[in-house]
DNA sequence: CAATAGCCCTGGTGGC
DNA sequence: TGCCACCAGGGCTATT
């Protein structure tokens, strides 16, 4: 699943093809997809715009576009979004289409069909409710130890779920919480507000790490995510937790457990994580 | 505010 | 070998 490792890295490959490119034409195979606005909207505000410069914010790309509008696309579990030079076969799992004058088209493809996407224009953002309110993202200037400290202590929920909530961090999701709570030495059944400020220093630095080093590997792929050019990431051979259930562990030798913390899985060593 | 359950969805897997 | 229940989980909503 792509999380904001891999976000990053598709928004850098497509940073790359994608500007000054005209849509030429869209096929919608299927709308459902579509949150915001309607299809025929849709497809009217991005005929015969351009692409300009290709941001991210969370697991959020923001596609701008010289019309003014914004091209917002959340991949959720699934979601890919490549681009293809003519003639390349079509992924069979191709949702959405857009066609370039040039010849390329950028392709939404998305297996279990999660993904969402919106057309804003200017004034619009609220529409996409999670970018509103999500918060400061690791690596950006807004992402301060005293603002991890301010939120940590004043929380009374699991660390695991305090750092999957957008609200808190606009970041990524299952895979890399579990790794950086591995890499800060803190269990992730601990509650916010019990970690104490050595933690919390530590726990700064490995959520930097973690985004730092998933991006250095070009992303996590375990099954799904693929790249802008439909490439695999590298950061899986470097996991210590994830999906290592009954494993032994890379620091201590001790055995990977598994639990469920607010319906998702958490993967950590008892040993290494206090 | 926090926790939890349910929903969306499809393909891979494990059990029988 | 075939079938089916189950699981993966991000983001949202409703409920306690």
């Amino acid at each position: 699943m792509p999380e904001m490792p891999e976000v990053e890295i598709i928004r850098r490959g497509l940073e790359k093809r994608l500007p000054r490119q005209k849509i030429a034409a869209i096929e919608i195979l299927l709308g459902r997809l579509i949150q915001w606005p309607d299809k025929a909207t849709f497809r009217a505000r991005l005929m015969g715009a351009s692409f300009e410069k290709i941001r991210r914010r969370g697991k959020y790309l923001l596609l701008a576009l010289d019309s003014g509008c914004t091209l917002v696309v959340h991949l959720r579990m699934t979601g890919r979004l490549c681009y293809t030079e003519a003639g390349q076969t079509r992924d069979p799992y191709a949702r959405i289409l857009f066609h370039l004058e040039g010849g390329g088209t950028l392709v939404y493809a998305d297996t279990r069909t999660l993904g969402t996407l919106y057309v804003l224009r200017k004034g619009e953002e609220g529409r996409v409710a999670g970018l509103a309110s999500m918060g400061p993202e690791p690596l950006s200037a807004a992402f301060t130890l005293e603002y991890l400290s301010k939120k940590l202590q004043a929380s009374r929920c699991k660390i695991k779920s305090f750092l999957l909530n957008q609200k808190y961090i606009g970041c990524w999701a299952n895979i890399y919480a579990d790794e950086c709570l591995f890499l800060a030495g803190i269990l992730p059944e601990r509650i916010g507000g019990s970690l104490t400020p050595p933690e919390i220093a530590r726990l700064y630095d490995c959520i930097n790490r973690a985004v730092g080093d998933g991006i250095r590997d070009g992303g996590t792929t375990l099954r799904d995510y693929r790249d802008s050019s439909g490439g695999k990431g590298r950061h899986q051979k470097h996991l210590f937790v994830y999906g290592r259930t009954g494993k032994t562990c890379r620091q201590c030798g001790g055995e990977i457990l598994r639990t469920k913390i607010g319906g998702r899985s958490a993967h950590y060593c008892p040993v290494c994580q206090r």
